[in-house]
RNA sequence: GUCCCUGUAGCGCAAUGGAUAGCGUGCCGGCCUCCGAAGCCGUAGGUGUGGGUUCGAAUCCCACCAGGGACACCA
């Protein structure tokens, strides 16, 4: 936000190291490290190290000297207080008031736009969540949803157009199961309500059925077979009992705040996907081995001349002519580009177990001569595990189902939200609860690395202190609280006529860093980057809040700090909706 | 066997190659007669091991140790 001032800094820096025969490096800014100190810094240790060129001398010492001699040069700059040197560092630290007054307008005539970034032109897709339908809908399905949610707010925020896209696993060996069950046992039967746990608990049924009969396969390869011939009464049960699922799933993402632009299913691709593989074999890339008994494989490594074994050998159609999801990824990739040209990038939003399939499905459109075919990014992430590193998988039986989850955090929020705002009608309560439920299960999937594994365990998944949502929204609603109570319109803009206390400067600071931080993280693909920002936001507002009161301050004081709190809600509250999660007005 | 990921305080996690490695949680002790205590303040606790690169390494490179994962017809 201080770009203008940075620039000019640099090129006086610039031109000092011209003057004094200093060779040209970058220049590196960082924030001021230090507790309530707001400003940029940087170090000079690199020009110190090249001015020596092969010589060896004191890079510290030359460091600290230029640093000096630096500071010295620039004397006073317009927009900073202080300019100094500590060690090879120059720090330079912003006129507060000046600063303070820019950021604080900025903000309250954005509003819900600050922190966004210019428009790019450029379009994006990320393809997320892909649950499995006729399977339950557990925990471990979240963190797909959410990275892949937050990712597309981020993008979009940082000023790209964005393509949210689902890909349900629609049909399969495991619908097959399913439906060899219902149409055996089942027949006919819909519940009234919780259809996605109804539709777990019968292909768990059916998974146990096949366990203590192995006979059985030879009737689910039956209705494979009538699937393959699009037997009428299963072509029906299938297109019915998807949707019933495909309606569930909806009511969980209109529930998590999860939206879609488009829906690719699995099995819009099971045609396109064999011509593919017609198409690889004419062009000489895939190998045909069905004559004897094998697949249609793409033996990558041989095909790319590699020594040492990388990509290995895909399979792209089973020996029995039967489509695998590699056969449908190929089609999948095409489709995607067909029908957005100009997608500078196709992010996958997968987990890193398959991590190789994706490499080996994007190397093979390559080598097929797709151009697009480098615009295809996976974005891997790790398992939501159970406590003793247990994988949550339907058949094994070792799930939490969303909806429980879902439930038990509404419910704990909801007893105290009943506490604290008894007055609130009962349906503002729910509303309360559901936003601090659902914020806390959201944040711990994504305020890590996607490259670590998430335990859950119930304690904490319903631990609402700390480091989570709920301060975040509390920090919110404090804020909330202090203007609903002063009734009034925010004051004028106005610059600060006293000095401001650490705390204000530490808020302001934060409050200032967002753009440069939504940024970062779309560069990085990151939403960590964004729940840091929303905690230190937080943070700095109840150091703030406990330290400098409001509503009781003199004049100009008063005024100021109202905005301030005005300008600190706005920030919470973006980067809130920029994670997918609800600033309720109170808790 | 080949390849990938991870290793930071009891536990869960942060840290554009940069200054004094931060935060939460748990334990203990404080703070509601001041804008909401889902909050704030205080005490204690540290980068798996060994080399290397660099002015500077939790971060980059190599080896080792430990844990997890992927490697031909599952998705």
């Amino acid at each position: 936000m201080f770009e203008v001032e940075q620039k000019h800094v640099e090129d006086l820096i610039h031109q000092y190291c011209q003057e004094n025969d200093l060779p040209d490096v970058e220049i590196k800014w960082s924030w001021i490290p230090f507790n309530g100190q707001w400003g940029i810094s940087t170090s000079f240790f690199q020009l110190a190290s090249r001015s020596f060129g092969t010589v060896k001398g004191n890079v510290g010492q030359k460091a600290k000297e230029i640093a000096q001699n630096v500071a010295g040069y620039l004397g006073q700059v317009p927009g900073f207080e202080k300019i100094e040197a500590v060690n090879g560092y120059l720090n330079l630290y912003f006129s507060t008031a000046d600063y303070f007054q820019r950021v604080v307008d900025k903000v309250l005539a954005e509003g819900t736009e600050y922190g966004k970034g210019a428009r790019t032109n450029r379009q994006l897709m990320v393809e997320f969540s892909h649950p499995n339908t006729h399977k339950a809908f557990h925990v471990g399905h979240l963190r797909s949803a959410f990275l892949g949610d937050v990712l597309a707010r981020i993008l979009e925020a940082a000023g790209n157009d964005v393509v949210r896209v689902n890909y349900p696993g629609d049909i399969g060996l495991h619908v097959i199961k399913w439906l060899w069950n219902y149409l055996k046992y089942h027949k006919g039967e819909k519940p009234e309500k919780d259809i996605t746990r109804w539709m777990g608990n019968l292909y768990a049924e059916a998974v146990k059925r096949l366990d203590q009969d192995p006979e059985l396969e030879k009737e689910i390869r039956e209705v494979y077979t009538r699937w393959d011939q699009r037997d009428p009464e299963v072509v029906k049960c299938w297109e019915e009992t998807r949707q019933w699922s495909l309606d569930g799933f909806k009511e969980m993402y209109d529930l998590l705040d999860i939206r879609f632009d488009r829906y690719y299913f699995n099995s819009m691709f099971e045609k396109p996907g064999k011509e593919m593989v017609e198409e690889l074999l004419k062009k000489g890339i895939a190998t045909d081995e069905r004559a004897e008994g094998g697949a249609v494989i793409v033996k990558l490594d041989e095909k790319l001349g590699l020594k040492e074994e990388k990509y290995r050998v895909m399979v792209v159609l089973r020996s029995d002519n039967t489509a695998l999801y590699a056969t449908e990824d190929l089609a999948l990739a095409k489709r995607k580009f067909t029908d957005y040209p100009n997608l500078e990038k196709a992010y996958y939003v997968v987990d890193v177990r398959q991590s190789l399939h994706f490499q080996q499905v994007f190397k093979t459109l390559e080598l097929a001569g797709y151009e697009w075919a480098s615009h295809c990014q996976h974005v891997p992430y790790e398992l939501v595990n159970l406590p003793g590193n247990v994988v949550m998988a339907s058949r094994e039986g070792t799930v939490v189902l969303l909806e429980d989850l879902i439930r038990e955090a509404t419910s704990r929020a909801l007893e105290v939200v009943k506490i604290k705002n008894a007055d609130l009608p009962e349906e503002k309560q729910l509303d309360i609860a559901r936003a601090v439920g659902i914020g806390a299960i959201k944040f711990p999937m994504l305020s890590r690395e996607s490259n670590k594994i998430v335990t859950f365990d119930w304690q904490s998944a319903l631990d609402f202190n700390g480091q989570a949502a709920p301060y975040i929204q509390y920090a919110y609603v404090r804020a909330n609280s202090i203007l609903r109570k002063v009734n009034q319109e925010i004051p004028a803009s106005l610059k600060p006529s006293i000095e401001l206390t650490a705390e204000e400067v530490a808020l302001v600071d934060w409050i200032s860093r967002m753009p440069e931080e939504i940024q970062k993280a779309a560069r990085d693909l990151k939403p960590l980057v964004i729940t840091n920002l929303a905690y230190e936001l937080a943070r700095a507002f109840n150091d703030f809040y406990t330290q400098c009161p409001v509503l009781a301050a003199e004049e100009p004081v008063r005024s100021m700090r109202l905005r301030l709190v005005a300008a600190a809600r706005q920030a919470i509250c973006n980067s809130l909706v920029l994670l997918g999660i609800t600033a309720p007005q109170a808790m």
